[in-house]
DNA sequence: TACACATCCGTGCAAATGCACAAACGCATT
DNA sequence: AATGCGTTTGTGCATTTGCACGGATGTGTA
């Protein structure tokens, strides 16, 4: 199939006056006595051969390789991998919520509405964030918080930061984010700026959420007094392995079916996953099910997380699917 | 200028998804949240960076870039060198017939009209044209023969056995290229026929030349008995350093004035210069004047040469230009 | 010779790309 | 706070490029 020398030396004038002297198609095509659409077909002959080599060059201490591994493996539109300096939990965080802000802030222009759940990823990432003065952009509280008073730094209170940084309107749900029983959860949905708030988040261009995992340190299992020990065992026991926005999923990210679901006020993973972009954040020891989970199930398209953990993502030949 | 660290991160992964993976700027900007411009951009700004790094590699045993050099230098629309096996005259004029018939080859398409002179070189290149089946080309004599027998081998012959070649019609001109006097000559322009096809030759697409020189096995000086000594002493005292279908030209490419030209019947130096494409072919020893006359003068746009002389031609850092 | 097959080629059109322009912005100085 | 300058940004448009299609050409086989 291949040609041979004569046509090389075609193969070669040609490229070098496309590529090095930024000729366009058409006047080399005048100038060699060829057809347009002749010098485009040589072109691709050319690259093809290995005449043409386009290469491009990894900046040194990053991991932009991994990234596109990540972004292909799993379908995301990005992947963000950061090297912690060191891989403890508070610097984890804190380099996270750099990355996942630098990330965030790339992607706005000042005029979409953002939403948001909460937790110390995001808190860092909250941290993270440049100030600018973007009075079109509505930034949005995805959950309720919890129902305590220092909950209040989980809840209402990062949204509230987020808009402020950037200079943004905000929306709160002023509501627990799990209550006592359905009945109490209805009554509150009812209420007119909670619902619209919600309906606001469910039509979100960009969403900005953590992912949860069954660690000892979650601020759901630690904080929410009402999540029985019972309760929490019998969702373990229907396979969860972490959450988005108080939304429990099982190892493939789908939903799991649970009365608490019905207690609990904030988007549902259906909706969140109709959002154009969820940035999850995650990483540092313990995520690793979750972040593999909210992957598999789809639930985030572009991830931000650290190497250790990128690795490992990539290290299991698994499935991206639940069998059924 | 330079931007730092952070964005060369971001340079890399637009390249990768833009040159590697071969995805629209459209796709990326949409993938990473930001304009089609801006990524139009960043890779403008990773081309210049290096971070992209294009490369085309030289075919091995060609002068490609001999050719380029040549090009850039004279102006040429294309330069073609070849490096002959061995440089007795035979050989070298064999192989420049043989490149010089590819040259042609590859820019012609078969509808257009094609002028040519005549002499050893020329020969070589006819003799290696293929055959094909044209009935839509014209092939045209650009001057007229020599007064003798032997000389239609070097005349009117040449132009039949191209369009032979070519499955094309012909024109010849049915006269020799030196006549005796004036009013010979201004007799036989009065021919409609050889007015004709002087005027055919004159809007041809493409013409194929040799150079002349004044080596003592020039077919014109050995040939032609019309030229005497003295008037080719006037013509080198003019400057004479070469011809182009008869008609002689200074070490500028410019015409010389002299009685002779009105005795020739042959397109003038002009009309050839107004031909889109003057395939110009010469080398070996002797030719060198010559072609770097017609190269300075503009006489010819493409020029087939052997190696040797496209060093040396390239060697001399003088002007193009005759000063004034 | 005729036919079938395959390859090559240029035209017309749609997609992709680059570019000029003007608005918006940040920044620093007044 | 206001002003000026330089930079960055996106929109609209012209150019450039890729691509499907039908026609032409060449080749091998019956």
């Amino acid at each position: 199939m291949s040609t041979h020398a004569s046509d090389k030396h075609l193969l070669y004038k040609i490229a070098k006056a496309y590529y090095q002297d930024e000729l366009t198609q058409h006047d080399i095509a005048r100038r060699f006595g060829l057809s347009r659409v002749k010098v485009s077909r040589l072109l691709e002959q050319a690259r093809q051969e290995g005449i043409v080599k386009i290469t491009v060059v990894p900046p040194p201490g990053t991991f932009a390789d991994l990234e596109r591994q990540l972004e292909a493996r799993f379908g995301l539109l990005e992947a963000v991998v950061v090297a912690p300096a060191r891989y403890d939990r508070a610097n984890v965080v804190r380099e996270l919520g750099q990355a996942a802000a630098d990330c965030l802030m790339r992607c706005l222009k000042g005029r979409e509405i953002l939403t948001m759940s909460w937790g110390t990823t995001l808190r860092a990432t909250v941290d993270a964030l440049p100030s600018r003065n973007w009075p079109h952009m509505t930034v949005v509280q995805m959950a309720g918080g919890l129902g305590r008073p220092e909950a209040e730094v989980y809840g209402s209170d990062l949204t509230r930061r987020a808009a402020q940084a950037l200079g943004a309107r905000s929306r709160m749900i002023p509501a627990p984010g799990i209550v006592a029983s359905k009945l109490a959860r209805d009554a509150l949905l009812a209420d007119t700026h909670i619902a619209e708030t919600l309906a606001m988040a469910a039509r979100a261009d960009v969403a900005l959420v953590g992912l949860g995992a069954l660690t000892p340190d979650s601020v759901v299992l630690q904080v929410s007094s009402l999540l029985t020990e019972e309760q929490i065992n019998e969702l373990k026991a229907l396979g969860m392995v972490g959450d988005i926005a108080l939304r429990c999923y099982d190892a493939y990210g789908r939903p799991i079916r649970h009365e608490v679901n019905e207690r609990i006020i904030a988007l549902e993973l259906d909706q969140i996953k109709r959002i154009p972009r969820v940035i999850g954040v995650a990483g540092g020891t313990g995520k690793y099910e979750s972040i593999r989970a909210a992957l598999r199930g789809g639930l985030i398209n572009v991830l931000v997380t650290d190497d250790r953990t990128a690795t490992r993502l990539l290290s299991e030949p698994d499935s991206h699917r639940a069998e059924r």
